[in-house]
DNA sequence: TTTT
DNA sequence: TTTT
């Protein structure tokens, strides 16, 4: 009935750009928020929080966030969940957002990763998300994931879009 | 460095109140959140999202809370991972809460479960949690998850506690 | 560059629906918010916050808001300011809401309105709002006030529409 | 029952630190935020708010808070009223911050302010505060305000805290 | 495994 | 001017 989360944390890679089959775009990336207190050992500890923008958002997000940059993230909690290819439900949660900020501009902060200037095209930036295995699904109940295993787009139509 | 969510929704089942070793209380439940929009189906859908509740707030939550109630939960997401029997890495996510507001009182409302007065002591009320295999790891991190594969509360120190 | 507000609270009375000259409408309302805590006396306090929403949102909250209702607000803080009939510059502090949530129906609890069905026309109800003296004024920087003195609604554009 | 506000944006001047007669830390500042569109002169706007801070975080915002300098402030809203001396109610709203984040730190960004390293004893930085008049009052009803109109800190007890 |  |  209401579902509202705020986020200040530092992307863990560059985000990833993709688009639906009918054409929308839809960015994926990690925040790693730290916490507000240090475990036991007196580390310091984070949560990584995976988060996706769709549309407009999500192609200034692609063209202007990088690893390492300083980020706000407003949206709200999802869950959905898909049979892996062993027959058994997975869940994954998701920060939708719908506000994003970047704290941080090109020229400052970061994690040494050159940077500068937007890429005018955000490159494939291959494989490796978190998923495994060769199945894909995950939309059985229409939601939005847009990332298959092999890391291509998989197919959504536009009628996924959260608003 | 900022981690805030705020969820209104209701209760899929009555909380579970478990205690560490060292006798500090912890309580488990799930609200499903309503989505502000209908699937392309056009169903409502909703988002079942597990929040956790620590100490006095844990006990005030077993006592008070019901399936079926409003409620309205604040905290911050966490997400911990943990090894499963298989050997392969598993994530989940919840929410930390540090605040929690009945909306509904015992009298009105609710799913027709009877309810009334708070029970006095919150009864044990056995296995089916999420968490499948014989496992149990999970706090490999200092991660907080009081609730092992068997139902019955896993080895966590106070040192565990999130504030 | 982010301002996000969520308040639970009640109605300290009906909401007020007006029209903005283009025929915007816009509804003024007020919510008690219990703190959390007591004062050095023991006794229960609450902060009192004016709350605008605009539009279709507007029209609802007039429609199905009642004094006493419990309510949740989503929005942002605005702060304006004018100047008054003295030529001191006052300050207004508002939430502009952009989703409300209705946690009680019209059957339940409420504070013994009568109540019940939501009215089909909002009925104006009069004087008697916040401001003081014969000025009006408010708008001299875009900024959002539907309610003058007299309690007519007084001229603003539709360019004053904050989203 | 519920009251949370998060705030990202930069200050308008340095803090100012005071303490209550019983030596209870208590810093003021004011955040502008910009307005997530602009004005129908295509101006860019901001809202002003005032944020209040206690004890430790108090020293801390004292300590490490810069004018120009970009923050995010976690709190709830407080709105108290006084009479001032021509006997007319007063309302004035602040956020309440339990959680200030530094989003820049000395060495980078800020509006052209020297700065550097943080200062170690916050001087008096005197007047100039927004009341004006010679009455004070503000705290009949257990509030917190601790600025007096010749800008030294007014009887508040430890009582008055917040939290 | 899900609530109204 | 304030709600339960």
């Amino acid at each position: 009935m209401l579902n509202r989360v705020i986020l200040i944390g530092r992307l863990t890679r560059d985000p990833e750009l993709r688009y639906t089959p009918s054409g929308v775009a839809v960015t994926q990336f990690t925040i790693a928020v730290d916490r507000p207190f240090t475990s036991q050992g007196g580390e310091r500890e984070a949560d990584f929080i995976p988060v996706v923008t769709w549309r407009q958002l999500a192609e200034t997000c692609a063209n202007y966030l990088r690893k390492g940059r300083l980020t706000a993230v407003e949206g709200r909690i999802q869950v959905r969940n898909y049979e892996n290819n062993e027959g058994k439900r997975v869940y994954v949660t998701e920060v939708i957002a719908d506000n994003v900020r970047f704290l941080e501009s090109s020229r400052e902060g970061g994690s040494g990763n050159g940077g500068g200037a937007p890429r005018e095209e955000a490159p494939y930036s291959g494989g490796g998300n978190r998923s495994t295995g060769n199945n894909s699904g995950g939309y059985s109940r229409g939601n939005q994931d847009p990332f298959s295993d092999d890391g291509k787009p998989i197919d959504i139509s536009d009628d996924d879009l959260p608003f």
